[in-house]
Order: structure tokens, then C-alpha cells, then sequence
DNA sequence: TATTTTTTCTTTCTATCGGAAGCATTTTAT
DNA sequence: ATAAAATGCTTCCGATAGAAAGAAAAAATA
């Protein structure tokens, strides 16, 4: 087994269960518990893992981008749900927004079959994604090309993204909490974000179960901002009484 | 067993298995492990592969597509040959433009080792070309998505070119003619093509021989227009003659 | 609570293996 | 015949993993 694999290996166990144990995984792997902890240095350097006396767990501090390949593994099922949930609210010739979330990009296969669809995106993966020969009109932002998130930042998303008036605009975030609103790790998503709340009509929240009571680093605006949060299992009774107040729609 | 095959059955397990093993592969084919090693140099250099310490593993971000795009055009090795020649007129810390043609996106490759390239283009197969972790700072124009093409269209990409200026940009076109000068398929095209030549202090106008003599719908410019024609076949006496006359640089 | 014991962690050292680069040789293509 | 590509060899360097010793943290015990 290649080391990168024993890393690897290690990483999805930890994002699966939330820990590990460095003696589990020492016999495991059958390496000794120092090439573990030395595995476990470098996840915690690329910020994905948190040591602790006798293993590791998760890295709750949400300022860090996971990798492309690493975010899009977590949650799938919960994602793909939310999507679904989204769909319900998308018909044939929307004007529709969507950001570069693993969630908008099962947005648009779950939407695959509309017609007339009108969709501006500050995504690549989203372009990719796309139904082949459908009669879709698709405006991408351009800008800044971020690499390792395959989308676009900067300045110009803004100014583009502030041309268009859209029906329906599907956004994401890191965290969400009742005082610190919602939030996301870079100020460039944060800004890009606002613009798509000013353009849309109505605007849906796409939050997985796990993003609930936590806080990233930029503070996007208030709950009570956004039309509509989609989110794969019920919530709490004081977040549903929390939304129901502030007059934001609830879908799980 | 020829090279090529043996990269080919190295990556087909690579896709199969996910990771291959540089011992492991050496003894199969009976080759040292330094050839492995350059065949996994090759495949990292495509983006199929991610070479690690012992092996190598699948890369995970990659784009099926791109070779078959790739494969489809016709006369790919003079096209590489225009792409080297251009190359050579790239130095580090340059402003370039790039167009979405095939010709382009060898180009990226073969200047992926500059440092600190200001990229413009409209072209995503330009984007998902670009060398990993680089210094470089990329600008897309965004648009009206082209799926056929993959890429961007419209009126917003000319005025995002307008905003630019750069050292160099290399455009292509589908037919050269002396009386009708370079013509292309697309009103679209023409139209950013133009906005192209208007935001380069040189341009280069790369046509592989067999456009030579050719037109096709639209007109886009007197050839005097371009700066430099970058080409893979010495051209005739007379297209000398006449690149010679226009002050159009020739470079074969 | 204070002390001892146990477990885990960090640091350092070392052996081994894999990898990069340069050079020489062979093979292939033009 | 010549140039270009592919391959193998050698040397040097860096990465990996295990071992050992001392430090630190947690647990157990008095």
C-alpha cells in the first residue's frame, strides 16, 4: 500500500466517522503508531484533521476549504436530497442562479429535463454538468479563475452578476447560526454571494444537517435575509420556531 | 512491446485500479523503473495521473472529454508544431490572450513552465489545460456558453476583452485568402476575434497549412491586420512574398 | 489532593528505499 | 546518414518508517 493510500484511507475514515484512533489504525495499517501520527501531521497542516491526545477528529474550524475532491465526497446523500427538494421549485422557463456548490451541481442533473431555462452560474463545474442539446440559454460570469474550486471570483463576477435579474438563485454557506447569520470561509464568496442575493427573486439557502449552529469565518447577512432554507433532515424545534419568525420558508 | 502501449496498458490499469506501483509495473514489462517512472512523467504531464512516492495515483479532477475534443480535430501534429513555434514569443511575466482553438490550448501546454503569465481567455478547455499550482493569474471573459465548443460567446466578451490590454494574443481562424483576407464560420466569432486584435499589441494569426488559400462565412480583417502568421508548412513563394509586402511577420 | 503508574506524544537518529538529474548507449524515425 | 527518442546506468538527494529516549498527559491509586 502507498503511503498517499494509508493517507487517503485515513482521511475518509475520519470524515466518515468524525475520529480515529491512531492504535486502531496503527494495527490496521500495520505501521507503527509513529507513521500514523506522522500521517495525521500532515492532514492536520492541510488543515482537514485536528490531533488529539490518542487520535484525531474532524476539523470543525470551517475556515478551510476542503480540496474539490474531498468536499464533493461528504454528505452526497444529503446533497443530492437537498437538490431534489430544489428541483421541486424550479419550472420550465426560469431564470435561475446557481453558485459552485457540490449542491448546485445536483441541482442541475436533477433539472435536466426543463425547457427554456435560463441559467447564469459563476461555475465550471456547473457548465460541464449541463444536459447535452437542451434548449437552455447559459450565461457564465467569467472572471478570476479559481483552480482548485473550478469557478470564478473577483470583481467582474459581481459586476456581471449585478446585469441580470434572475426568478430563483440556490446558495450555500459553511455555517449557519442564529446570531452570527449565516457564513463562508473566503471574502471573495461572501462578496459573490451578496450579488446573487441582490438578483434573485427568491433565494434558497442549500444547508446540509451539518452546517447547522456552527460559524466560518465571513459573515455573509442575517437568516432573515434569504426566502428559503433547504436542508436534508428536519431541524431543531427552536431553529424551525427561529425561521418560521423570520419569515424564511423551511423545505426538508 | 512499443512505448506508447506500454503507457497506454499503464493507464488503463491506472483507471482500473486507481494507482499503480513503479516496482510493480518495472517488472511486468521488464524495463528499469526509470522508464516507469518517465511514463508516469508523461501521464502526470496529461493530468491522468498523480505521481506519488512509489507509484503513482488516479487524478481525480479530470476531464474525460478533453482528449476526445482534442482527437476529433484534424492535423493535431501540425497544430503542436504552431503551438511550439508560438511558444517560443512567450516569455515569463507576459500578458496573453488566448482564443478558443485548438492551437490555443497546445499552447498553454507547451508554456506551462513561464512563471507569472497573465492569461485572458474565453476558452474552459483553456482553463482546464492549465498547469496545477502555477503563479499564473487567469482571466476568463465569461458569456453565453458555447457547449460545443466550450466556450464563451456574446456581447459581454467582447466588452471584458475591451477592458484588457495585453503583450501578445493568438487567434485562429478557418480560411486565409489573399483578396478576401482571414474568414471564419460564426458572426460570433469574427466579432471576438476582432475585439481580440484590438487588445494585443501583437497578434498572432496561427493557421496550419491547410487553410491556406481557403474562405469561409464571415470576413474578419484584412491579413495586414495581424502582426505575425504562425504556420507548420513553409508557405508558397507568392504568400511570402505577400506576408513580406503587408509586413506581416512568417514564422514555420 | 498528591503521588505513582500508564499511556501517548515528541524528538532524534538511522537504515532503507524511491526519485531526480546527468550521461552513455541503443533504437527508431526522417 | 543524421537527428530524435527511448532506455539504462550511476550518483546524489530526499522521503519514509522504525526504534529509542525523554517529556507530557491522562489515569489510577493512596
Amino acid at each position: 500500500m502507498l503511503p498517499i493510500e494509508r493517507k487517503n484511507t485515513i482521511l475518509s475514515r475520519l470524515m466518515a466517522d468524525g475520529k480515529v484512533i491512531v492504535s486502531d489504525l496503527a494495527l490496521e495499517f500495520d505501521v507503527t503508531e509513529e507513521t500514523i501520527r506522522r500521517d495525521l501531521d500532515k492532514l492536520e497542516k492541510e488543515g482537514l484533521a485536528k490531533k488529539t491526545y490518542g487520535g484525531a477528529v474532524k476539523n470543525e474550524n470551517l475556515n478551510t476549504e476542503l480540496p474539490l475532491t474531498v468536499r464533493k465526497q461528504t454528505n452526497v446523500e444529503g446533497k443530492k436530497y437537498i437538490a431534489e427538494k430544489i428541483a421541486e421549485h424550479i419550472s420550465d422557463g426560469d431564470y435561475i442562479l446557481l453558485d459552485a456548490s457540490t449542491t448546485a451541481l445536483f441541482t442541475v442533473k436533477e433539472i435536466a429535463d426543463r425547457h427554456n431555462i435560463t441559467l447564469l452560474t459563476n461555475s465550471i463545474e456547473v457548465l460541464l454538468e449541463l444536459p447535452q442539446n437542451s434548449d437552455w440559454r447559459v450565461i457564465c460570469t467569467g472572471g478570476e479563475f479559481v483552480q482548485s474550486s473550478l469557478s470564478f471570483a473577483g470583481r467582474q463576477v459581481e459586476s456581471i452578476i449585478d446585469e441580470y435579474n434572475v426568478d430563483l438563485c440556490v446558495i450555500s454557506c459553511k455555517g449557519l447560526d442564529m446570531e452570527k447569520g449565516f457564513t463562508d470561509t473566503r471574502d471573495y464568496n461572501a462578496t459573490i454571494k451578496k450579488a446573487f442575493m441582490r438578483s434573485a427573486k427568491k433565494v434558497f439557502l442549500a444547508v446540509d444537517n451539518t452546517k447547522f449552529d456552527k460559524t466560518s469565518f465571513v459573515r455573509l447577512t442575517n437568516i432573515g435575509e434569504v426566502d428559503a432554507v433547504v436542508t436534508d433532515k428536519e431541524p431543531s424545534e427552536e431553529w424551525k420556531s427561529y425561521f418560521a419568525s423570520n419569515n424564511v420558508e423551511l423545505y426538508y
